[in-house]
DNA sequence: GCCCAGGGAATCG
DNA sequence: CGATTCCATGGG
């Protein structure tokens, strides 16, 4: 990877088609994230704010030094994965050939697993517009400030949130989610959930821990394990992918496979523009 | 098994 | 335009 610094930012050549910012951005994975109108992106992650535009060979990385680039966003931004050989190995398949035309500039990002988990348990039967409205005010109500001048808050740690109630959390428009939240952090709290555990779980096991938390079923954890735990054989089933499975693949899913949460990311993109 | 629990967005009539 | 439907899970 070709990388350079100027004027505090940091300047990383990439192909435009092979990785596209605004789409892995805003593509349901995560939602602290925004598209400006001049089409660069800011958001925050892992207690820090990032603004970073693209052009068509690079990106920028705006007022970020080096040392943050390579120790905070680059594995955030999953440049090291070779999302070439993936694709690769995804394009034996028509459909999927065309999911990747319309949409394999989205990357899976290494999001906190934590931030990521609550993210996914909100998200349940909700929308994305609502889904960033509760998550940016319980940022607001329960993380820190980033700066001064600001209102750029950090996702809380299950810590700032341990001892919480539903009564905590009214107000955020949560809805019926918030005593799945409180159920979250008290398992964290008392060592019944450890979420650097399920790291090295194999998948199996993961999904079964996963899913004794209150609110987490089958969609929420595989959604949990591809977005927050970077499991990329995760593969969640919505509304959208059991239309793709129908219309598609009615004899099964050819590439239930090491990466068919990717495949499952371009193939969801991929049906909601097309239907 | 069935209905209900926020509420905003998408879709329908 | 207003009315209906959608969404994923657990509890009664």
């Amino acid at each position: 990877m070709e990388i350079y610094t100027n004027n505090n930012n940091v300047y990383v050549k990439v192909d435009k088609n092979s990785l596209n910012f605004a789409d892995t951005l805003d593509c349901g994975q995560c939602f602290r994230f925004a598209v400006n109108g001049d089409g660069s992106v800011t958001g925050v992650a892992f207690g820090k704010q990032l603004t970073v535009s693209q052009t068509d060979s690079e990106l920028v990385f705006h007022d970020t030094m080096e040392a943050d680039f390579r120790n905070t966003w680059l594995p955030f931004f999953a440049l090291d994965i070779d999302y070439d050989a993936i694709k690769k190995s995804l394009d034996f398949d028509e459909t999927l050939r065309l999911a990747m035309d319309f949409a394999g500039g989205i990357r899976i990002i290494r999001q906190s697993h934590f931030e990521a988990l609550c993210s996914f348990i909100i998200s349940q039967n909700n929308n994305i517009p609502r889904i960033k409205g509760s998550i940016s005010r319980l940022c607001e109500r329960f993380g820190d400030k980033l700066c001064d001048t600001d209102s750029v808050y950090t996702f809380p740690t299950p810590k700032r949130l341990n001892g919480i109630t539903t009564a905590d959390l009214a107000g955020l428009g949560l809805g019926y989610r918030d005593a799945y939240i409180v159920d979250c952090v008290e398992k964290i709290a008392s060592c019944e959930l450890d979420l650097e555990d399920i790291c090295t779980m194999d998948i199996a096991l993961a999904r079964e821990t996963l899913r004794k938390i209150k609110g987490v079923g089958p969609k929420v954890a595989e959604c949990a394990l591809l977005f927050g735990f970077h499991r990329l054989e995760a593969f969640p089933i919505d509304t959208w992918i059991k239309k793709v499975l129908e219309k598609f693949y009615p004899n099964g899913f050819p590439a239930m496979n090491e990466y068919a949460g990717v495949a499952q990311q371009y193939l969801f993109h991929y049906i909601r523009a097309a239907l």
